[in-house]
RNA sequence: GGGGUGGUAGUUAAGUCGGUUAUAACGCCGGCCUGUCACGUCGGAGGUCGCGGGUUCGAGUCCCGUCCGCCCCGCCA
């Protein structure tokens, strides 16, 4: 309140100094004074310091918002000196000279600096003397050169505009954290979501949104030139219990009901398929109640398309296009003309993983068979042994204190559960100095050493264990060992490593039977069909991810279309038949009247334009995103409703946790 | 549900072993300054140390609880 006060009387002071201003200047120089006045007819503030015209009919009185902007901040250079220009922005800074004064004008475009001269713009001096940061105002002036004072480090840096008239649109209290310091950042993420409107206002957050908006753009002009049509599913669907957790919305029409928010266009797509659209394509948020993390948010955008008579290769093939459009067009940067492909047992073999960083080398060397017979117990009671083998030029800071400490990673239950990790670092003659040395032959280390290309200064990282955990022991230690060794930039590859895993397990097992992968709809392999029936673990999917320096960034299958093999998927899910009809009777209903086999793939929109901008958060290219408990700090929301609205909707509270307690 | 980490001026941070008036930078307010570009310079105002309780002669600091931000595991068909 008592800021507030302070501003206006900062204002309105403003008035009075450019009021006497225009007072105690030679009228004769001056068009009348009422035309000078410091209100304009749209109620801004406006001190003018009018040019000699040569036609008298235009009339002072009409405010620079009625002119219009001439340019951006972003365009005026040096070819522009002489003309004439109105600009529009945010005071970015202010360097007030005293009696000279320079403004630097932001908007999305750009930053232009305006110079105030005493000797040339009079009265607009006494209401340049008011502007503070983040003041909307209008400039109106001419584009000079900077002479001997061109600032190369601004692409407008030639020049500046030497205010003539100037129109305060608005002030600004000071701000809660600094707009203009960007580089920076100098606000804390509490702070950053409460303020978003300021937040985004910072150059760098308003250049992710400008590449968000260009990838949108590009997915629809790349996919509508293709044939696909755009084409919209409702958000409020059939509530399906399994997979993702569902946002509920009461219907008041139906006491009692729910809507769910849709988490996928999935179901709706594939009926699109039945109906003959062929190919769809669809910019569409989505909506899950899960925890959230650093690259999750419970709304979303998916890129999601759907094509009819699909084959993998059909739905990767424009997949492929528009990723490479889109990174010619807003990266400038050249992809390959087909992105590799891995099966998912390779990447797992490989990697470790199932979006595996193909970014660095640093691939796992298979010695289960080398050492099962070595008698070790280690070794003989472990279904998969594999090793990491670092590389002599790399290893030399994996000192025995850090083993130490990637063994106390891999051993932690999310990076695997390993009992332990074996090394050996590799000397002079290929000998081993490993605590190994006393359990294995001469022989085995060498044939070790041979297989792993292990030279002198090498470090071996090795883990025994069953499938599970031995994988994802190394996949962790491996991820572990790229950012620590800073093995990305060290191998110098290309920095945009795309792939396709494909051939995913249709089930996992879990200790309550088979779950889908990817969803019920995605079709096993027609080669493994006859499996369904005999070992439901070992049939593989056609399904991919497309997989971008180690994130997924799209998922997709081709679909089930025979309601027989559809059947017999559901049936492994352990679902009934009256559970079925309750779930998807209307899908395999609108299967029995000839669907076209059809297959596609969804985008995660964000995430892509989250590594496109080198952002390391999905809230750095997310408007208004939310916090990890899910709340918006601006908006104060999720909030209560009032009592007449719930009863309305016949919810009352059960269970709430009470105040107190 | 679990693990980690943070919360001190408008903002971002420092604050030692528990001890004098809680410190700095930016921002804000006032003065000076006609070529700055993170302008400079002189001065000033500004604090519920997240909140509640406890230990103590004394708590920003130690203990218990709680709220909130962030990171991770589970979860995300």
């Amino acid at each position: 309140m008592p800021k507030r006060a302070k501003v206006q009387a900062r204002t309105s002071c403003a008035v009075a100094v450019s009021r006497r201003a225009l007072a105690s200047a030679n009228s004769s120089v001056f068009t009348p004074p009422a035309l000078a006045t410091a209100t304009s007819c749209t109620g801004h503030l406006v001190a003018v310091f009018p040019r000699r015209r040569t036609r008298a009919t235009v009339s002072p009185m009409s405010s620079l918002l009625e002119t219009g902007r001439s340019h951006d901040c972003g365009a005026l250079r040096g070819r522009d000196v002489g003309a004439s220009v109105v600009l529009f922005g945010w005071v970015h800074r202010r360097r007030d000279l005293g009696a000279l004064i320079f403004i630097t004008l932001r908007d999305r475009f750009g930053i232009t600096q305006v110079v105030f001269d005493p000797d040339l713009a009079g009265p607009v001096q006494a209401l340049a003397a008011t502007l503070r940061g983040e003041f909307c105002v209008a400039v109106e002036g001419t584009v000079v050169s900077r002479g001997s004072n061109i600032n190369p480090q601004m692409p407008t840096g030639e020049i500046e505009v030497q205010a003539r008239s100037l129109e305060v649109f608005s002030s600004a209290d000071p701000l809660p954290f600094n707009v203009a310091d960007d580089a920076e950042l100098d606000a804390s993420e509490a702070n950053r979501l409460k303020y978003r409107y300021l937040d985004l206002r910072r150059p760098s957050l308003q250049r992710n949104f400008v590449l968000r908006s260009r990838l949108a753009t590009l997915t629809r002009i790349t996919l509508a030139d293709m044939g696909f049509l755009e084409l919209e599913t409702p958000y409020m669907v059939k509530y399906t219990p399994g997979g993702a957790r569902n946002f509920l919305v009461p219907s008041r029409l139906n006491p009692g009901q729910f809507y769910a928010l849709a988490e996928s266009p999935q179901i709706f797509k594939q009926l699109f398929m039945v109906a003959g659209m062929d190919k769809y394509f669809q910019i569409c948020r989505c909506f899950r109640d899960e925890d959230l993390r650093n690259d999750r948010q419970p709304e979303f955008t998916q890129i999601d398309v759907e094509i009819s008579y699909a084959t993998p290769a059909r739905v990767q093939a424009p997949i492929e296009a528009l990723i490479r459009r889109s990174w010619k067009d807003i990266l400038d940067v050249e992809l390959p003309a087909e992105f590799p492909r891995l099966t998912w047992a390779e990447a797992m073999a490989r990697y470790g993983s199932d979006k595996p960083d193909i970014r660095f080398g640093l691939e796992f060397v298979d010695l289960t068979d080398l050492v099962r017979e070595s008698g070790f117990r280690m070794f003989t009671d472990a279904a998969h042994i594999k090793a990491l083998c670092v590389p002599a030029e790399h290893a030399e800071p994996l000192t025995r204190g850090r083993i130490e400490k990637l063994t106390e990673l891999v051993k932690k239950r999310e990076s695997g559960g390993a009992k332990g990790l074996a090394w050996a670092r590799i000397g002079e003659g290929g000998t081993w100095s490993s605590p190994l040395t006393k359990n294995l032959s001469p022989e085995i280390m060498a044939a070790i050493s041979e297989r792993a290309g292990a030279r002198p200064g090498s470090v071996l990282l090795i883990v025994a264990d069953n499938f599970h955990v031995t994988h994802q022991a190394l996949g962790t230690l491996r991820l572990e060992l790229r950012d620590s060794l800073d093995l990305v930039a060290k191998a110098g590859l290309p920095p945009w490593q795309f792939l396709w895993v494909t051939d995913f397990p249709l089930f996992e097992k879990t200790d309550k039977g088979y779950v889908s992968s990817h969803h019920p709809f995605t079709s096993p392999r027609a080669d493994h069909i006859a499996l369904l029936d005999t070992d439901p673990a070992q049939v593989l999917a056609q399904a991919y991810d497309l997989v971008l320096n180690g994130n997924e960034i799209g998922g997709g299958s081709i679909r089930i279309h025979r309601s027989d093999v559809q059947a017999k998927v559901f049936a492994t899910l352990g679902l009934d038949e009256a559970q079925i009809q309750q779930k998807f009777g209307f899908l395999l209903e609108a299967f029995r009247y000839g669907p076209p086999p059809h297959g596609g793939i969804a985008l995660g929109l964000d995430r892509i334009s989250m590594l496109m901008a080198g952002a390391t958060s999905l809230r750095d290219v997310i408007a208004f995103p939310k916090t990890q408990r899910g709340t918006d700090l601006m908006t104060g929301c999720p909030s209560g409703a009032d009592d007449e609205q719930l009863a309305e909707l016949f919810i009352g509270h059960r269970g709430l946790p009470t105040e107190g307690s």
